[in-house]
DNA sequence: CTGTTAGCGCTTTCAA
DNA sequence: TTGAAAGCGCTAACAG
């Protein structure tokens, strides 16, 4: 004898009749929006607990043309760097009520059609954090009012918002620390098919030491590593002339595969060589991998990116901007003491 | 002088009118649902093409009554092995064709309220690789249709699918590996809050030992770990008795922390001690974690979850199922050769 | 094979 | 402050 229709979810009418009101009104009482008397709200809050009712997000999305989601495209997420970042990501959306629609992409075409998924679920918003996103469907993004914000991403699409980590500024802490140790012989290592991060940092770098008076076409030296991640560095190790002194690497994974490759020939940081990476992933804390190295602040970061969702959101037509996040640099033992 | 409403998106009431036909045949026409002829539907996603149409999700979803979202529960996804397990469930849910809701838990609360939150999306499923869900959550999915599948979770709840790697008989290769190399003296390592996949890693180890004869009350000394991760297997390294010779670990980060814990005290694998780890991560095969681990199938672990998830779709009164997925033994530098 | 119709569950004017 | 009514965009049952 439940008083519980035969349906399968509790709707605002069957709110609304318990409580004897319209469904307008339990709509009003749960959004807060448009008045109400506090004792018919109160009420029909009471009735909505006692029932268990719960907002049906497709049929309010449908509505306002909005859904709580946000969507995510990241790739390679098994990468230490991309799966903090995610978490970081993740919470700071939950954190906001939103959920967040994850997709990992494995090139460009993928990530067309993932944003065209996300339109089609009506998200509040878009974080990239791998690929560039093909301008004109990020103008229809931006048409449709659907915030689009990359993270460490070129920036240069009108309409979208980023946050970036400092890399030049990165980068120039990592070859003035180089330089005070008194070296000559410095080495850059990054993969082949490079982010634009990367690059930023290994030009700011060359660029700070030139600043600095070393002769960068004689003494130094670009490592290109022909796959990524850790394998990638480890393989780079195995060419590099013993006389350097003084590698830069654009990201954590090389530079613990770097250390590696190189302790398979014998030679060890700080004693033979020394190495500065980048991103302060857990495993560079590691009583294995004590990797000197820049760290990215995460946190920071993904409040950033949220912050220019939400703010575009407000305001659809404003400028463009773009977040600079301060990195720091982390001393460990690849590196010369202080 | 376009001939696009005013409206932001495309409708398939704007194809309908475009194409001469009612709105009904555009939906069968995209959906390959219900009789059209050839040439209508041709014609239709001709027109559908060119207007660039593409369905709303949240008003297919919301008449449908379930949306194309698969709802993934994890934490701390900056874990290795964890990250690496979503990396194979996002690659075989957009395989699929659906797209996922991923929500990181921090503890129970946080993962009843995002089973609410999935179920208001109405969601093709859930899948848990975290925690445990209340059964009167979970029975509400039940009763909604919605598919829950845990992963490497305790196959306890009715209605619910599991899909487990096979903790036991990685344990017994791991003591038997262990046994073979004339070991007496044996250690297993835990973590003090272990999950349930930890805890039968380590009765099926015990077990096994005492099968082959080993008084396991005398030779078996169990560590636990105050803390998760690499740092609870480090600090657990520095209070061990050094006369211990064949360690079990419940997980790979344990691992890799306790082998540097034991490199901190001057003592290394295999000469001192030897050590066999569990989820066989990418940093285990790095040079400096030469880890002997045993290896679990994410792949097939991923592909079980959704062909579960699928088949109770079909099927939602079907009675439970657990599939156990094969794990086997990575024979690397930390263990006896073979 | 195709069109009409009646919802899916919610929000939001607009009157009362 | 409240209710009635229209509509978000799509699907499915039913006639024709």
């Amino acid at each position: 004898m439940s008083s519980l229709p035969d349906r399968q979810h509790v709707t605002a009418q069957d709110v609304a009749r318990k409580a004897g009101v319209s469904r307008a009104v339990v709509s009003r009482a749960l959004s807060n929006n448009g008045s109400i008397s506090p004792a018919t709200r109160a009420r029909v809050l009471q009735v909505a607990e006692e029932l268990g009712y719960q907002v049906n997000f497709l049929a309010q999305g449908l509505n306002r043309q909005r859904s709580h989601l946000i969507g995510v495209i990241v790739s390679r997420i098994s990468d230490p760097f991309r799966s903090s970042l995610l978490d970081g990501l993740l919470s700071e959306i939950q954190r906001h009520g939103f959920q967040a629609l994850v997709s990992e992409i494995h090139n460009e075409q993928e990530l067309a059609e993932t944003l065209r998924n996300f339109t089609q679920f009506r998200v509040s918003g878009v974080i990239v954090t791998s690929g560039k996103p093909p301008e004109a469907l990020v103008n229809q993004c931006v048409q449709l009012h659907i915030p689009v914000v990359g993270i460490n991403r070129q920036p240069d699409i009108p309409g979208v918002d980023y946050v970036c980590s400092d890399n030049e500024a990165g980068a120039t802490l990592a070859a003035l620390h180089l330089i005070r140790a008194g070296f000559h012989r410095f080495g850059w290592l990054n993969t082949q098919n490079s982010t634009w991060a990367g690059r930023m940092r290994g030009e700011a770098f060359a660029q700070a030491l030139k600043q600095s008076g070393v002769n960068i076409k004689h003494h130094l030296v670009s490592l290109v590593a022909k796959q990524e991640g850790y394998q990638g560095g480890f393989l780079a190790a195995e060419k590099v002339g013993l006389d350097i002194q003084g590698i830069f690497c654009a990201n954590a994974q090389l530079a613990c595969g770097f250390l590696d490759g190189m302790r398979k020939r014998g030679k060890h940081a700080p004693e033979d060589f020394q190495l500065i990476g980048f991103d302060n992933t857990p495993q560079t804390e590691q009583y294995s991998y004590p990797l000197t190295t820049l760290h990215q602040d995460i946190t920071e970061l993904s409040r950033q990116a949220l912050a220019h969702l939400l703010a575009r959101t407000r305001n659809p037509t404003r400028p463009s901007q773009t977040s600079w996040v301060k990195v720091s640099l982390i001393y460990r033992r690849t590196s010369p003491s202080v």
